[in-house]
DNA sequence: ATAGGGTTAG
């Protein structure tokens, strides 16, 4: 609302807000004509921007007001630039740089720049970008300290940490703003190192700035760091506002990290933080993401406005979580709510529509893309539409679907195919999308993995071994598995084989008890070469190596009996592993739930919310 | 009279 600033000074522009509507405005516009208004450039700046500013969807009338004007002067266009670059269509303020140029008594200013580097950041303009700095240069505005920091911005949003470096050195005193620009960028460029230098080596820190540097943290999964930052944040008495703890949430979603969530959460309403949509949706993101899916909805329900991040993290949730109908209802209500879907939110109402089999109303759902929101379904759609009809046993009509993709089907596609063949063990289509997929990404171990289990299922050992053969030859390695688990606030991180935990002798005895039990109850361990599951000298003892066995272990050991055990691993959970961790849930009556990369496994008494499918 | 840095979903 900072355009009203300015306008509260003429009477009837004051009046022009987000609820003005465009039949209103046009009589505005009228009586100012009438006046004579309007061939003040202040004024009409001034309305325009008032137009353009308080609700996108005006900016079309505010330009055609523009348009009708004869002389209009820079901060007019400036105003209407700026009005652009914020908005869906930043790519329409190059048409009034261009006025401004193409005008022989116009001259761009250093206000012009600022907004159309913005534009340049928004619009990912790699040729345009560079261009506008080339323009601004030949104006000198280059050391104008907001143009800088604005190009900083640019340049990561560009993915060119070169440049951002080359004009951070040209900035002879570079203040707090451009540094913690500089700070972020570098952080967000995946220089994460040198970011924290600089940030530790700022004569000044504003909240700002440490936001930066944790969201910096967050942002490249780093975690941890990202919360130890806050704490050092919180004990150097720093103000903390929302936008810290908009990072500090995110940084418990990756980690899996309920219990600090819900700390943070808390820390919200003690120190009365304003709950925006932001932090509202981050809060939704957490608890959807950690598991507890009936916090988020009420986090969801409580919110006063609801954009559509905030649905789409709703929806993505329940999808996640397997209450596919759910999701589909919230997507009617948001619908109802005037919310307009976008690519995102499509990925899930897909999703859901997989984890039901609604096959002929997910294809409806793709089809509505196109012709009812104007969304063109990206990879991502396709990937899911193979998924629907491949989870639905339709198999050569997923194959079918992906021949006639109007492009080159990716990875995404040839995977949910062979994740399909896997479960319906077709062992004929299972090979040629693991052909395709490695063709695609010949270091994807997950097709290897997933032809060698369907060799194993048709017990066709010669290929098995053949596959371990090709894997070795072509260095295809497994990202090693890693498993978190969350006790009295503590994170506790495991991978494959690793027993460095402190406790690591109670995790062996209790392995050793929930091995024998398992026996006890009939389970044979699955030591034949399905096991294979290309972990090297794992098989004899897969059942103990599996990192998130480790940690349910180490759940069992430390949490109290009826406290569900929470499980966040990195890579897809495997076969055996979600054999037995339901039989856990049973033998040891305990709720094991674990979030992989895909989505969420419901243990209890010996079944799992996946149905076997994920 | 219009400026610059931090925050959300696949």
């Amino acid at each position: 609302m900072s355009s009203l600033r300015c306008i509260a000074k003429h009477p009837t522009i004051s009046l022009v807000d987000s609820s003005t509507s465009l039949r209103e405005l046009k009589q505005i516009h009228t009586q100012l004509l009438a006046n004579g208004l309007l061939n003040d450039p202040l004024l009409l700046g001034q309305f325009v921007a008032a137009i353009a500013l308080n609700n996108p969807s005006n900016l079309d009338y505010s330009n055609q007001v523009l348009d009708r004007c004869e002389n209009p002067n820079v901060f007019t266009l400036n105003s209407i630039i700026r009005a652009h670059s914020k908005s869906s269509t930043p790519q329409r303020s190059f048409h009034f740089y261009n006025k401004i140029q193409s005008a022989a008594h116009l001259s761009p200013d250093n206000y012009t720049f600022t907004f159309l580097v913005r534009t340049c950041a928004q619009l990912l303009a790699r040729e345009t970008g560079p261009s506008v700095h080339a323009d601004l240069m030949k104006h000198g505005f280059e050391h104008d300290p907001h143009v800088q920091s604005g190009l900083i911005y640019m340049y990561a949003e560009l993915g060119c940490l070169d440049s951002c470096h080359r004009v951070f050195a040209g900035v002879s005193k570079p203040d707090l703003v451009c540094q913690t620009a500089m700070v972020s960028a570098c952080a967000k460029s995946g220089d994460v190192v040198f970011a924290r230098e600089l940030f530790d080596k700022m004569p000044q820190r504003d909240p700002i700035a440490w936001n930066a540097m944790i969201s910096g943290y967050a942002q490249c999964g780093q975690s941890r760091e990202a919360l130890n930052l806050f704490y050092l944040m919180q004990l150097e008495g720093v103000k903390v506002n929302e936008a810290s703890m908009v990072s500090v949430l995110s940084a418990c979603t990756h980690l899996g990290a309920l219990d600090q969530g819900k700390w943070a959460h808390a820390y919200v309403e003690r120190n009365k933080l304003r709950m925006t949509v932001t932090l509202g949706t981050a809060l939704i993101d957490m608890y959807a993401k950690c598991g507890n899916m009936n916090k988020a909805m009420e986090v969801f329900w409580g919110l006063k406005e609801r954009n559509v991040y905030t649905w789409s993290s709703a929806m993505n949730g329940l999808a996640m979580n397997g209450a596919g109908e759910k999701c589909l209802e919230i997507f009617s209500l948001m619908k109802q709510d005037g919310v307009q879907p976008n690519e995102v939110t499509f990925v899930s109402v897909l999703r859901a529509c997989s984890v039901v089999g609604l096959v002929e109303e997910g294809h409806e759902h793709f089809e509505s893309m196109r012709k009812v929101y104007g969304l063109e379904p990206q990879l991502e759609h396709y990937g899911c539409i193979v998924d629907l009809y491949g989870r639905a046993g339709r198999l050569y009509e997923a194959l079918n679907f992906i021949d006639n993709m109007p492009m080159k089907p990716h990875a995404g596609a040839w995977g949910a195919l062979l994740n399909a063949c896997r479960i319906y063990r077709n062992t004929e289509l299972g090979e040629l999308a693991s052909r395709k997929l490695v063709e695609l990404e010949a270091k994807n171990h997950g097709a290897y993995v997933l032809l060698s289990n369907i060799y194993a299922d048709s017990k066709n050992w010669d290929s098995v071994s053949n596959v371990r053969r090709i894997m070795k030859s072509k260095g295809v390695k497994k990202l090693p598995g890693c498993s978190v688990i969350e006790v009295d606030g503590e994170v506790h991180e495991f991978f494959v084989g690793d027993k460095s935990h402190l406790r690591y002798g109670e995790i062996e005895a209790m392995l050793g008890e929930i091995s024998r039990r398992l026996k006890l109850s009939g389970y044979v361990a699955n030591t034949n070469p399905v096991l294979f599951d290309i972990e090297e000298e794992e098989k004899e003892d897969a059942l103990c190596k599996h990192s998130e066995k480790v940690a349910i272990a180490f759940g069992l050991i430390t949490l109290r009996e009826g406290v569900p055990i929470r499980i966040v691993k990195n890579l897809r959970v495997c076969w055996d592993c979600h054999d037995v961790t339901k039989m856990i849930s049973k033998i040891f009556n305990r709720e094991i739930i674990v979030r992989d990369r895909n989505r969420f496994h419901h243990f209890k008494d010996g079944e799992c919310s996946c149905k076997g499918y994920w």
